[in-house]
DNA sequence: GGGAAGATGTTCT
DNA sequence: GAACATCTTCCCT
């Protein structure tokens, strides 16, 4: 696979959050761990600002956690949600201002063995990259990911352009899940159809 | 197949 | 000390 030329550019995540957001739909997520590659293509997002978004880290402004939020564009922002499991985000918008998108569901295409055995799962009732959580066990992403350059090839987590390009799918634009306030703005991005 | 609630620890007030 | 961008299990239909 050619991943160098396809990767996503700085400009790429440079743009409006919800921009960003809704084109990372169909991009595909490549995290390398050792020897192995896992990669799956991103099927929900969610946009995340600062200021004016109740619901973003970044909402009271800069702190220890959020400042991430603010710096530049392309950077990989992981944190602990509820204690438990780790999230991804990556950070968008110009630098100095906040803004970062959740990366929800992943479809997985290269390394489903090594993921199903991070997963440990027993039963076959539930997805493997289904939720913001469960993509990062999936995919070997932890706190040893926070601050890497997703627009830098030699990183070992970085984002491709699809290829060959697939448009097909459909976007679906709806409420934010899990979260109690700042529920009024249409932010989650989802693809059907892949 | 779908809804409800507990577990869990870091961060900020 | 309260809040929280979730997952799993259990129980119901």
């Amino acid at each position: 696979m050619e991943y160098k030329k396809n990767i996503l550019d700085r400009g790429f995540y440079s743009r409006d959050t919800s921009k960003v957001a809704r084109d990372l739909l169909g991009k595909v997520l490549v995290k390398k761990s050792g020897r192995t590659a896992a990669s799956g293509i991103i099927v929900e997002t969610e946009a995340y600002y600062g200021p004016g978004d109740p619901a973003s880290h970044a909402f009271r402004g800069s702190t220890p956690r959020s400042s991430i939020m603010f710096g530049k564009a392309g950077i990989a922002y992981v944190y602990l949600c509820y204690g438990v499991y780790w999230l991804l985000n990556i950070v968008t918008g110009e630098e100095g201002v906040p803004g970062a998108v959740l990366i929800r569901g992943l479809k997985p295409l290269d390394g489903i063995e090594e993921m199903q055995k991070r997963r440990n799962i027993s039963c076959g009732r539930h997805k493997l990259t289904d939720g913001p959580g469960k993509l990062t066990i999936a995919m070997d992403i932890g706190y040893s990911d926070n601050g890497k350059d997703v627009a830098d090839p030699k990183s070992d987590i970085y984002i491709l352009e699809n290829n060959p390009p697939d448009e097909s799918f459909i976007i679906k634009n709806t409420e934010r899940i899990g979260i109690t306030n700042g529920k009024d703005r249409l932010l989650r991005y989802i693809a059907i159809g892949l």
